[in-house]
DNA sequence: CGTATTTGACCAGCGC
DNA sequence: GCGCTGGTCAAATACG
């Protein structure tokens, strides 16, 4: 959530302005590539134009919401910065007996419990206060407790279609369901999964329905993939993917909010496929991780913990991980696939016309 | 028939 | 110590 300010939010995806010359929008390419027996005399003149103009009033909307978004952001972070103050106001004031008592790993509750209530709102916090909680929880409790340490947990919420009851969240990997609880605190049942493409992978994933909003699946993900992954589009399970129940299967819009540990995917979008990997743990939550401890060691005051994250993605290695994520999610999605095969093949037919043309 | 899922039973941790 | 709760196991069941 607060991560919307930290990376570049703006929905302007033309990294490069358009060049008329030599690059067409993709439309514009297909309908090329399609009319191939077509009559070639277009009004490519008046056809620019309007594309321009319509790129204009795009990129204006464009600011207006990204200024929307930075004020949205600022906001937030005043709030998360006084609920943060708030907190370590009341932790130092309570006992240090309390502190040790919360921090021990054997209150997994409390910390089940403080996700599961306010799982949308509270995100940033859980981000705060799971993923570093290995190394915050060290440095006040000096119980050795390496099985803690190794488990690196994070959550991706998805949003599914409210009647879609099936509790299946695609991220590439391959499960199998061993369980399922109605738990306390929700009255939708959650669903325990394991990793089953490696029976040595010690991954673990419970998936719940939000309190809040029905609609939104929350998947907590326990450990480290020991092995890569299983598919581009893979479900839950193989068999799952033939679930009639499972419309969304392999079909679902993204929109990541890059953080280490809370994503959301959007799957009620009926179109276009996107997966990230979302799951992949390796090599930014540890960064992630890396910057955590290093805030973290000196105790248990944050100055500004935004910050922090603030600083972590605006670094280059950062931005560059992003980068990497969107080209590769890009270049596995089969329907970016064809549509670059098909603006290639235009270009080339647009070229060989002109040719002949000459 | 093999594999995945379901679901009741069981176990461990925690609070009272 | 007892009850509650979350997590896991494993037999039964469903499905291709």
């Amino acid at each position: 959530m607060e991560f919307t300010s930290l990376v570049d939010t703006s929905l302007d995806l033309n990294f490069r302005p358009l060049r008329v010359s030599d690059e067409l929008p993709k439309q514009e390419v297909e309908s090329n590539f399609i009319g191939l027996g077509r009559d070639p005399v277009l009004p490519i003149k008046d056809e620019t134009g309007n594309l321009m103009e319509e790129l204009n009033r795009v990129n204006a909307e464009n600011k207006k919401l990204t200024e929307m978004l930075t004020v949205m952001c600022q906001n937030y972070n005043s709030l998360r910065n006084q609920l943060t103050e708030y907190l370590s106001k009341q932790n130092s004031s309570t006992s240090g007996a309390d502190q040790d008592q919360n921090s021990d790993g054997s209150k997994k509750r409390k910390v089940e419990n403080n996700n599961n209530n306010n799982e949308i709102v509270k995100s940033s916090v859980q981000v705060l206060n799971s993923e570093s909680s290995s190394s915050d929880e060290d440095s006040s409790s000096k119980k050795p407790r390496e099985e803690h340490i190794k488990t690196k947990t994070s959550r991706v919420y998805m949003r599914t279609e409210p009647s879609d009851t099936s509790l299946i969240v695609k991220d590439g990997y391959q499960w199998r369901k061993y369980g399922q609880k109605v738990t306390r605190d929700n009255p939708s049942p959650r669903a325990y999964f394991k990793c089953s493409f490696a029976p040595t992978c010690p991954v673990k994933k419970k998936v719940q329905r939000s309190v809040e909003d029905q609609s939104i699946l929350v998947a907590t993900y326990e450990g480290e993939h020991n092995h890569s992954k299983v598919d581009t589009v893979t479900t839950t399970s193989p068999s799952s993917r033939f679930n009639p129940k499972n419309n969304v299967s392999g079909n679902y819009t993204a929109s990541v909010m890059p953080s280490s540990t809370t994503n959301i995917i959007n799957t009620s979008g009926p179109k276009p496929m996107l997966t990230l990997d979302l799951a992949e743990p390796k090599t930014l939550q540890n960064d992630v991780k890396k910057v955590n401890s290093n805030t973290s060691t000196s105790g248990h005051k944050r100055t500004s913990p935004g910050n922090d994250h603030q600083q972590h993605q605006n670094r280059p290695e950062f931005q560059h991980f992003l980068i990497e994520q969107m080209a590769s999610s890009l270049t596995k999605d089969p329907s970016f696939q064809a549509a670059l095969a098909a603006a290639i093949s235009g270009k080339f037919l647009q070229n060989n016309n002109n040719t002949k043309d000459k």
